[in-house]
RNA sequence: UCCUCAGUAGCUCAGUUGGUUAGAGCAACGGACUGUUAAUCCGUGGGUCGCCGGUUCGAGUCCAGCCUGGGGAGCCA
């Protein structure tokens, strides 16, 4: 008989018919005579209710049955008899897949601390709070290629391993396959990159965007979706060593059109939750963050606030408020002021632009003020900044004059430079942290708790 | 990396001015129960008090160092 998945049976309403389904027992309650199991098979949040007659079954069999274990159950799907669901299995016959020693399961019925949960990451999959946030991860996933697709990007696949230290966006993991505990060195005692798997140093990925840009500026409009690394000694709830980000890079866009990608595009995907992972939603909303859906609902419903850094600065110093870190034109926005606009002033989704040169990367595209380039930070309540863009600057000499104002090292960069030599255009992109995002739209407070396997400090557990 | 809080049973925690045999709830296990919804009721077992030193007649409790985790900050997505 073929299989069925739980999802499939609990909104079908062919009674009365025998049905197949395999998963996990979630929990097992009863008396002597009767059994009542509720089995999960991941397809849903929601459970199906198995019955078992005691007197149909072996008693070394239903006492095998415990939290954890797994089973394949054949039954009839008939209407419940009891409360609290619309149709229940009763079972004919019952296989034991895997047993579970109730004894050293850590699972059990009964909530866990996102900490306890957070080192048995191999088992918390299990949980309805990882399974509601995992199946929302991957409709995300889904989601942003969907977007992407049906707007006419491409998806480009850029390098993991780079060879430019350039990106300047933070400390970077390296790649080598020389031996550590016997490092070929040069005579001046640097290491022999020669003898190295690339013949240089390598680095692990911190952006795709100098390569994006190389794939806009010939198809018009892609996109990239890839594990990222930083290998920063960040220990908070909004960063991870290990993340995915998706980076857009558009052609002939100017600011404005990447704000109102960016703005289009983060409420087309919360859009998409609402609509297609409704109950792992409800679930979260009421579990893990009261109000989460209308939070959801209030940012689709709402113009995002747009304005510059300068006119945030002067919201943030008629403010009546003392801040930790005075606030002065030309020093970057702390978390406590983002959160004062976002938060408290404004209350919904802020886009600030045009931020001091300075305190931006290289390839910004410079405004003729001579002291503001063209940035866009994109910041949502309770995570601070989920997207960071700008229009890049495609003046050849403007973007070399920059380039050898900060001594970045010119060389590495030729090919980066080449594009504004051959056939330049004005383009813009924009970086979003997918994992930002779904602690967003679940209402998780850690990001370690949105990805199946956390990398963070001191930590590679799994 | 800095600041701060915490680490006691499988989990979540209590543990008084340092005192003799370290507790509770849940879970597990055994039993009862004719349909349960994190079932209920009765009973049982379960501890290297994070690690390592020190103070003391005596340390879960006080002191120093280290480890691990949470929260805040910085860096950023």
């Amino acid at each position: 008989m073929e299989r069925k998945k739980i999802k499939e049976l609990l909104s079908s309403h062919k009674t009365g018919k025998e049905v197949f389904v395999k998963g996990w027992v979630r929990t097992k309650r009863g008396s002597k005579n009767i059994v009542f199991i509720a089995l999960n098979d991941g397809s849903t949040i929601n459970n199906i209710q198995i019955v078992a007659d005691a007197s149909v079954f072996k008693e070394d069999l239903l006492r095998d049955i415990t939290t954890g274990a797994c089973l394949a159950v054949t039954g009839t799907l008939i209407e419940s008899v009891g409360q609290g669901q619309n149709v229940e299995i009763k079972a004919n016959s019952i296989e034991l897949y895997g047993k579970c020693d109730a004894e050293t399961y850590p699972l059990q019925k009964k909530g866990h601390s996102m900490e306890f949960l957070r080192e048995i990451a191999h088992l918390r999959p299990r949980t309805n709070t990882f399974g509601a946030v995992l199946r929302i991860r991957h409709a995300m996933a889904f989601a942003i290629h969907k977007y992407f697709n049906d707007k006419g990007f491409f998806y480009l696949h850029t390098p993991i391993i780079t060879g430019s230290d350039a990106e300047g966006a933070g400390e970077m993991f390296h790649v080598t396959t020389l031996d550590l505990t016997n490092i070929p060195l040069n005579e001046d005692k640097t290491v022999k990159f020669t003898e190295d798997f690339f013949g240089k140093p390598t680095n692990l990925t911190v952006s795709g965007q100098l390569e994006g840009e190389l794939g806009a500026l010939a198809l018009g409009e892609i996109y990239t979706f890839g594990p990222t690394f930083r290998a920063e000694n960040s220990n908070t709830p909004r960063h991870l060593a290990e993340f995915w980000m998706i980076e857009p890079e558009m052609a002939f866009y100017d600011l404005r059109d990447n704000m109102d990608l960016a703005e289009d595009f983060l409420k087309y995907l919360i859009r998409y939750a609402l609509e297609n992972c409704r109950e792992d939603l409800e679930f979260l909303d009421k579990m893990i963050q009261k109000g989460l859906i209308d939070r959801l609902n209030f940012v689709l419903g709402n113009e995002f606030i747009r304005m510059t850094y300068s006119e945030a600065v002067d919201i943030l110093i008629k403010a009546d408020r003392k801040w930790e870190y005075p606030i002065a034109w030309g020093k970057d926005l702390q978390a406590e002021h983002e959160r004062y606009l976002v938060e408290e002033h404004f209350r919904k989704p802020v886009i600030l632009t045009d931020y001091p040169k300075a305190i931006k990367a290289f390839y910004m595209k410079q405004n003729d003020d001579g002291k503001t380039v063209r940035a866009m930070d994109v910041l949502f309540p309770g995570i601070g900044e989920i997207i960071g863009g700008s229009q890049r600057e495609e003046d050849y000499e403007r973007l070399l004059g920059r380039i050898k104002e900060l001594n970045l090292p010119e060389k590495d960069l030729w090919w980066y430079l080449e594009t504004r030599k051959f056939g330049t255009a004005p383009h813009s992109g924009f970086g979003l942290g997918f994992e930002r995002l779904i602690v967003f739209i679940t209402g998780m407070s850690n990001i370690r708790d949105v990805i199946p396997f956390p990398r963070t400090p001191k930590n590679a557990e799994f």
